[in-house]
RNA sequence: GGAGAGAUGACCGAGCGGUCGAAGGUGCACGCUUGGAAAGCGUGUGUGCUCUAACCGGGCACCGAGGGUUCGAAUCCCUCUCUCUCCGCCA
């Protein structure tokens, strides 16, 4: 969340910046509320010194003609505290949810926009992959090589879920490990991560947890629910915690499943691997001095690209619009890599998200650093080095041979054991 | 899952209804001492909110979390969480 006395100080500011993102949120309500809340803070503690005061009175020995009136002004503050901290409860309560609701402010230059279509697409990673035949798309070539089984997955599990086979399964192991092994030797620490997390995390990371048009899976009677990113569980590492300013920047690399509920996506875009219930992910997140979050940001950038680059898939960069941004993210580049079988001669379709997110999810989750005796907010960033379902997509659809069988990157090949997949 | 023990500041550790934001120690910072260091001595050393022009100085809160008893709770009661030991089960 932003911080209250911001809103406060900057209330056209924010208004604008919501309008930008065409979210609805109540600034006036926030600022009326903070407003509220100081001043029933203000009275509780004014009547807690009058309690404490009235309670000193009596710490040694009396005669009850002397206690008796003390203990009575004592037990009618006892009253109105309770009165009063019951108000403030509520106040406090009210202000939390409204003020959740208010977006992060995004960065200047974000293109101003309200769908994916205002992207500013900033650069491109060789072009739309050409055949001297009729490309397939990746759910027929993962039916014809017996790579992915949805139908199975479908009567096992439910829709939108999958059993990988086959050559598919070191596909997803070799990606991991490529990503793994690039993001370690960036100094970035190898985790796997729990795939599950408390409502609380996901909620200071920016998710809701709750309701129907969440896309979190959650648990019911724990209060903890699955996981939809390593960004959650990596974001709450430090929760709570001051980090000591001299070992930031902190740059992590999760890998975990990632649940998403996805209710109601559906049609042609949404086809096969490209949106599911359950993939696996190699997530970066990085903890450091506000002064450095842009050009890290840029750093975790580059990070993909090399990524995505090292296996000659086919991507452009794109400057998200400030309407597709997400209410944590300040600022968000995509990496959309070429898919020959997406639409009808091919498309875009996003396979990284990079964003800069500054001190918005800090502040809930009370990461901080001190320096020169003073402790501010960290500022916290996460990108995708690779959610696999889709890398396996991008792979099969580009390297698919006329013969029907696939070519695996040359990357990858000492990760899978095998250069090509069929035919069969 | 069963039985027991515990959770106090950066760390160790006392306190078990008012004199406790919390003894003592360690660590850390600064000063004295020294040719320099160590030792020694002295001083200081949490976080958040809030009042204020001001981290000058006040006020309030925080002793795992939440609730209760009381005029008053780190201290008593309840619930929960976590840690440790033993048993059971198990990848």
């Amino acid at each position: 969340m932003l911080d209250l006395k911001f809103i406060r100080d900057n209330a056209d500011a924010v208004r604008k910046n919501i309008a930008d993102r065409f979210m609805e949120a109540d600034v006036d309500a926030v600022i009326r509320l903070f407003e509220e809340r100081n001043s029933l803070i203000l009275k509780t503690d004014e009547l807690r010194r009058q309690r404490n005061e009235n309670a000193g009175k009596m710490k040694g020995k009396m005669p009850p003609e002397e206690r008796e009136p003390l203990v009575a002004e004592g037990k009618k503050l006892k009253e109105e505290i309770a009165e009063v901290e019951s108000r403030l409860n509520q106040v406090t309560e009210e202000l939390n949810s409204e003020a959740s609701r208010i977006p992060n402010m995004a960065h200047p230059d974000a293109p101003v926009g309200k769908e994916d279509k205002d992207n500013l697409e900033i650069s491109r990673f060789g072009g739309p992959t050409s055949f001297s035949f009729t490309p397939k798309d990746h759910v027929q070539i993962a039916a014809d090589l017996d790579l992915v089984d949805f139908d199975t997955a479908a009567r096992v599990s439910g829709p939108k879920f999958y059993y990988l086979k086959n050559e598919a399964v070191y596909l997803e192991l070799a990606l991991t490990r490529y990503a793994l092994d690039i993001l370690r030797s960036k100094g970035f620490i190898p985790t796997i991560t729990p795939d599950i997390a408390k409502e609380e995390v996901l909620e200071g990371i920016g998710f809701n947890p709750r309701g129907d048009e969440s896309n979190i899976y959650a648990l019911e009677n724990t209060g903890t629910c699955l996981v939809g990113t390593a960004e959650i569980t990596l974001g709450g590492y430090y929760s709570g915690n001051i980090l000591d300013s001299a070992e930031l920047p902190i740059k992590m690399a999760g890998l975990s499943h990632c649940f998403r509920r996805e209710a109601g996506a559906a049609g042609q875009y949404s086809k096969g691997l490209y949106r599911v219930h359950q993939f696996s992910k190699v997530e970066m997140f990085v903890y450091c001095r506000p002064e450095d979050s842009d050009s890290i940001h840029q750093e975790l950038l580059t990070v993909e690209e090399e990524i995505f680059s090292g296996l000659d898939i086919p991507y452009r960069v794109v400057d998200t619009c400030t309407g597709d941004l997400g209410g944590p993210a300040y600022r968000k580049y995509d990496l959309e890599a070429w898919m020959p079988g997406r639409g009808e001669n091919g498309d875009w379709g996003e396979v990284t998200s990079t964003s800069n997110c500054t001190d918005y999810q800090a502040r809930r989750l009370g990461v901080r650093f001190k320096e020169d005796g003073k402790n501010q907010y960290v500022h916290m960033l996460n990108g995708t080095a690779v959610a696999v379902s889709r890398a396996i997509i991008a792979i099969l659809e580009n390297f698919q041979q006329e013969d029907g069988s696939i070519k695996i990157p040359a990357a990858l090949v000492p990760y899978t054991g095998f250069d090509t997949i069929g035919p069969k």
